[in-house]
DNA sequence: AATGAATGAGGCTTCATTCAT
DNA sequence: CATGAATGAAGCCTCATTCAT
């Protein structure tokens, strides 16, 4: 399994090589659609041959699932921190919403993939997780909005369900159209983002 | 060897088979994925064998096609009503919103089917008219924004082009788990959406 | 097996009906090849659809077979005249090759498919007869030339395996390009190909 | 599972297994016709399976193309030596067609699908060449023809186009009974087509 | 690590053919 | 006679994967 076998080689990219091709999927997979895309697509953008690939990686699930569970564990262990932090209903979505961009910008073909293929992948058993990240997501969700309605900083009159979707899609969506080192920092579409959903689009009235 | 065995309809709906056909198709399409849906999944569920399929069709891009197209004709002749009725920007917003939810009722999986592989079909000369179809939503929304920031409608602090994916995204993303005949209408939803994007989720400070 | 069951209509073209779905289809056959002309090419040809023909024929071999068979049969009617007429070889010679291309005047498209399409079909049980024409063709010609040889109006210094196959693939292949109607007649060109065969394209030395 | 098995050459010819393919896929087109022909077929021929030979052609088009351009390829560059060398017009002729059975000699299989197939590829882009290789054909010949009438070599009361045609189909025809190794060789052949072609079968009255 | 050549399953598509109407 | 809708086998091609070198 483990892809080294000699130890005085003079190759000079050893470790990170991994790192690299699957950068490479990531990206070519975001673009393309994980289905679409083939591993010689992936291979040719690597600048090596399709089979080569295949000593990398056992299979292109394979990759699909390092690129997904590496995000998403990254995701997680941003979001343990914020809400182990104590804060109010209000700063917590703040700063899960800052995180989510943050992770926007480190794995931006990720998340893409995550949010196009991931209810098709699912259907695996190896991809098991997917679910388990679903359900935790919506949990927190939903118990931060209710929070926040108990707590009165949100309104009362909107229905959970849906706030808890709109306020999720409209954060990983962005993934679609970011790009890093673009016009506006991850942290200052945050910003907007969360001025939007916060407060809404509409002129305040006073 | 017939794929029905009803007697009181002998004859099958004759006129709109295609439409039948095309309908089975979306929702396969919708469910699995354009590129993963292979075409005898379609002729599974639409009770013909797969070949069959190509007595009504000349590929499984022509479905696709046909599909998207017809979408898009209907929503932008609905678009096309609202503007031309002489509104204000934010009557607009509300009546363009309502359609594309009311459009979300109508052709869900043409929606879905819209959302997640256009990127990818577009490549094709065939699809051009989805390139087409963006281009004149990002300047309907650009400057339907643009005209409720002159008017005073709308807040003047926010980046439009921000406004227009987040108000773009935000409506269609909804199609991926809507269900006609559900708990909510897409009227219902529409009006808590709008809601949303205009006032926030916060509770307001008056 | 026959087409007809109703003796009252009023639809024109009863007899007759089969041969012109017949010539249509020998001349399509002829213009693409057997093999890779479709049912509905010839049926498109004829201004119905792919299944209609099947009320007249029982299958697109049966077509070939009736296209080839009927040609066969007008040709060894009129070489048997031929050679039932008692000529001289050189007679014979130029009163079969002139029946070859009054042949190829009724029949072109069939003698194409003829041509380009007997080595292949020859091989199912139901055109043995090819076969059998096949050699026909070879005895007559080669004992032709072998008698032309003997009463000394033909070279004895070429091949005759040689010579047979020269003669008659040369005036087959005509049906290539000959065009009825065209600048000159069957007959014309009849001549000049005997004039070429027997006495070469040299200028003659006296 | 291997397609081999011998020992003594465990690794095969390397170079050249494209030109091996060719050769075979030329072969099996030649004998079946090439849209009777499939794939399997042509792979079955070569001792590997039908997916493998994507690896060395992009389709079975691209075979086809790459049999004929080969072939025209070689046969323009012989002919074009002979059209170089200041010869006599009765010399020319000769030549053309010794050179034409040394062709026929060399790529048996690949002008066998010219005769039979190039009038239905040269209907796609990709065969355009075949278009022009038949024009040159024609403008060579009819030149060639006319200048043996003025130099007094060739008779001057035959059509020049039914020459043309006589003399093209007779040469190339051969291809589809000649067998390299036989009883007579392709020069022999070729003297004796000569001799036909020039003076004829006729017992010259000498 | 990487290449070159294959495998083999499966996908899209075509097409001869059938049949109720 | 003809149509419309299907069948089902087979064809071309793709692609994930394997493996000897």
């Amino acid at each position: 399994m483990s892809p080294r076998r000699r130890d005085t080689e003079a190759t000079p990219p050893r470790e990170g090589r991994r790192a690299e091709l699957l950068a490479t999927a990531a990206e070519v997979f975001a673009a393309q659609g994980y289905a679409a895309t083939t591993i010689r697509q992936v291979a040719d953008a690597a600048g090596i041959l399709g089979g080569s690939l295949y000593y990398h990686f056992d299979s292109k699930e394979a990759m699909a699932d390092e690129i997904l569970s590496t995000f998403l564990g990254d995701m997680w262990a941003a979001y343990d921190r914020v809400l182990g932090a104590g804060l109010g209903a209000r700063e917590t979505l703040e700063a899960i919403v800052a995180e989510s961009f943050r992770c926007i910008d480190r794995h931006r073909p990720a998340v893409v993939l995550y949010q196009n293929e991931s209810k098709h992948l699912a259907t695996g058993e190896r991809f098991r997780y997917l679910l388990d990240s679903h359900r935790r997501f919506e949990e927190m969700w939903t118990s931060l909005l209710e929070r926040g309605v108990a707590e009165g900083v949100f309104r009362a009159d909107l229905d959970v369900g849906l706030v808890y979707r709109f306020v999720r899609d409209t954060v990983w969506v962005a993934a679609n159209w970011y790009r890093p080192g673009g016009r506006l920092s991850a942290d200052d579409i945050a910003k907007q983002y969360l001025a939007m959903v916060l407060e809404g689009i509409q002129r305040g009235s006073g």
